[in-house]
DNA sequence: ACCTGAACACCGTTCAAGT
DNA sequence: ACCTGAACACCGTTCAAGT
């Protein structure tokens, strides 16, 4: 890639960073362009779609997410592991509002240039679920695509709570209540 | 109110009811105003707000539910009298996609045509709460406005549930959750 | 190779003009 | 009283024209 495309490309990661931040994942795109000094055309030339631009936000957390999963398998009790994969993902999430419907979406959404990443999360969330049910730490009725979703939505409850020790508690009732 | 803006308010919402159950809360509103043969003007005269519609909209039900809350509180036991608002609370976030978010956000900002009808909503629910905790079937730690998130996170994650069957799933497991 | 302005079809809001 | 077309400032998408 040429020097100056791939400084429009930083610069428009980064204004994208700030503005879905503050706006949301549904913020407009215009407005990302001209926080980075770009034209909207050329946002659009490095990331073709909302989605294509919230994975590459996304791909960090992610995939140090899934490298995560694989730590905690092996090294912790399976229901701590999960129990931390969870907030990880909580993590993840939190970065904007609407992130996690953009998830959900994007992972029935073959189309989407989200849907790899979401696919490989819910994978690295269900080898940790199926070790914690057969530790007895979470009902056996659950496979990975409810975990996914039960995330999702716990993520969401998280993300509306107005003060910071509002949303730690919303979390922790939540977590608890899945992991019983 | 003349016959004929009557008819035309009466359409209005006839025609929201159908757009936003099959695109969602945050469908156009020209597109509704087209579905119900009326300049986008004249809806927004009916209507000044999406807020304004989705509350007429959901006014029939949460009354209900408000009544309904009332009834429970005298007939049945508080852990079953919760359970069954928390299922019609489900019940009413989903008749379209987005809503939930929109009664979040709405609870937060006065100014919004939904805010009294969710703060009804939430003191309902707040009332089978304290008596589901004095009789032991709730935790204590908390309040009107955790189980208004807390809900809203459980009617999200049902929304989101494909199959009929998985939904039916997820709502289960997430009021046994809840009401451990 | 890479960037961009402009055209396009959409959106919600507002208001002067109609009946 | 009530309705509506039109103007406005926005949006995401597309593409011909520039360097």
């Amino acid at each position: 890639m040429r020097a100056d495309a791939r400084d429009n490309r930083d610069r428009v990661l980064e204004a994208a960073s700030d503005v879905f931040a503050t706006e949301g994942a549904n913020a407009s795109l215009r407005l990302v362009a001209r926080e980075a000094d770009v034209g909207l055309a050329t946002l659009l030339r490095h990331f073709p779609s909302r989605d294509a631009l919230l994975e590459a936000l996304l791909r960090t957390g992610f995939s140090r997410l899934a490298a995560r999963g694989d730590e905690l398998r092996v090294a912790q009790d399976p229901r701590a592991a999960l129990l931390t994969w969870l907030r990880d993902f909580v993590e993840c999430a939190d970065t904007s509002r609407g992130v996690v419907a953009a998830m959900t979406a994007a992972i029935e959404d073959p189309q989407s240039a989200l849907h790899a990443a979401c696919v490989e999360m819910r994978t690295s969330g269900a080898d940790l679920l199926v070790r914690a049910q057969e530790a007895g730490a979470v009902r056996r009725d659950l496979d990975g695509n409810d975990l996914f979703l039960l995330a999702g939505g716990i993520a969401w409850t998280y993300g509306q709570g107005r003060t910071t020790p509002q949303r730690a508690h919303l979390l922790d009732v939540q977590l608890e209540a899945l992991l019983s």
